[in-house]
DNA sequence: ACAAAAGTGTTGGTGTTACACCCATGG
DNA sequence: CCATGGGTGTAACACCAACACTTTTGT
């Protein structure tokens, strides 16, 4: 903003916020091929029970993505993640609490957008039982505008899972192919494309590496570990490239 | 953000934030082929002169667009645009006013990202010598943190171009296939697509339809005149669609 | 005034590439 | 049983060429 402004306008007129930041936290369960969202459940007035999006207020000296990262790291314990910006919501009316009696301090929510490992998602244990991993296809009612918010999140998801290498945050530093494509029929729909496409076009993309090894799950052919070449990948970034 | 958070951590820690909108707001000067940016010459210390993006801080309630669409109105005069968030700068350190003695005050922008009829954009008078049309291959250094905000701007309105009609937002009413061809040559670069199978892609997808009448300019056979057909392209919606 | 030339919009064709769908093979 | 690899037909696209209709230029 122009400082201008604050010069021109009267103070009185500007609005207080107090800001917060919400998390949409998804995790992709392989095994049970079910896409998942961290909710808790809330303790206090207004929605008292009701699910919500895991948030906090931003402190002062504190960064947006900082504060992302607390709320974060409250919940669940991972190593490995991937953390976007995702919205801004705003509105004056969007929060309840905002009401005339609440001396014009509004509540802005920046929204973060993660995805992690759910096997290496550990749920913190003090909150564990207001803490829980939803299905996404079938999250109840949610607090405030809190399903938009989840809504936007997951329609991201989809997006960048097709053009940006988001996946290997979360797989393993060795997996299979099969494993990248069970994450991506989970995230964006059984028939999103053909195993058989999908794995000579990450493949003929050059930024995986066969380690070699092979592994048997179960009966069949044993199935090649790969690794995610960061290297191979570096010169391809920021140019329009897809993954389906 | 969850309430909860407001009872546990202590009040005095929460960052106290003035809420600025900055826009980018792009043009397209078809006849000169140049993609525009708006920017007003600041009269304020800090970066005083310095080119930067009109922006504005957020009045008590007005949502965030409102705001947007406010300082927009203040500066030009358009009936059609597109107008969509794009991002939020919080930083503690984007502002070199947010000083130790700036009593905790942080600010926070939310950009805007809009897209105007050059044409039909005419610029406020009382304002016209400090504000100016840009090419935005070749501003000069901005303020703040601006340059970094019209960089995000300028790759979003790239992919928008690619998968979305937000050209129609900012054509004429009747136009002709060459005319878009020359806007998304223009944003896009001189070969981003071949105009036989631009024309023929556009087409197919059924969301045009010929007017039936021809316009000479200059020399050549005569173009057909298209509108965009709004109710045709309803159903696409929301689905994946590309326009290149 | 008339014909030729040049400019611009329009339409169609061809080779290459990507993809959907299917099948053979290997461990 | 399942991972792997290859094969085929269709559709999309890059590149190229021809054609249609107009204005401009030359004689």
């Amino acid at each position: 903003m122009a400082k201008g402004s604050t010069s021109i306008v009267k103070k009185q007129l500007l609005a207080d916020f107090k800001v917060g930041v919400d998390n949409v936290i998804f995790s992709v369960d392989t095994d049970r091929n079910r896409l998942l969202v961290l909710l808790i459940k809330r303790k206090d007035e207004p929605f008292l029970g009701y699910p919500c999006l895991p948030g906090t207020l931003v402190r002062e000296g504190e960064s947006l993505k900082s504060a992302a990262r607390r709320i974060l790291a409250e919940k669940i314990r991972v190593d490995r993640l991937y953390l976007e910006q995702l919205y801004t919501f705003g509105g004056p009316d969007r929060d309840p609490r905002e009401s005339p009696n609440s001396f014009g301090v509004r509540y802005l929510s920046v929204s973060y957008f993660a995805l992690v490992k759910f096997e290496e998602a550990e749920l913190i244990s003090q909150n564990k039982k207001d803490t829980a991993w939803y299905i996404v296809q079938n999250v109840p009612e949610l607090a405030f505008d809190h399903q938009t918010i989840l809504d936007y999140g997951y329609r991201r998801l989809r997006n960048k899972l097709e053009y940006s290498p988001i996946a290997f945050d979360v797989l393993p530093n060795e997996f299979t192919l099969n494993d990248i494509y069970q994450l991506y029929c989970t995230v964006l729909g059984e028939n999103f494309s053909d195993y058989s496409n999908f794995r000579s076009k990450l493949l003929k993309l050059g930024i995986l590496c066969d380690t070699g090894v092979k592994v048997c799950r179960g009966a069949g052919r044993p199935a090649s570990l790969y690794r995610f070449d960061a290297e191979a990948f570096a010169p391809l970034k920021d140019k329009p490239l897809v993954f389906i």
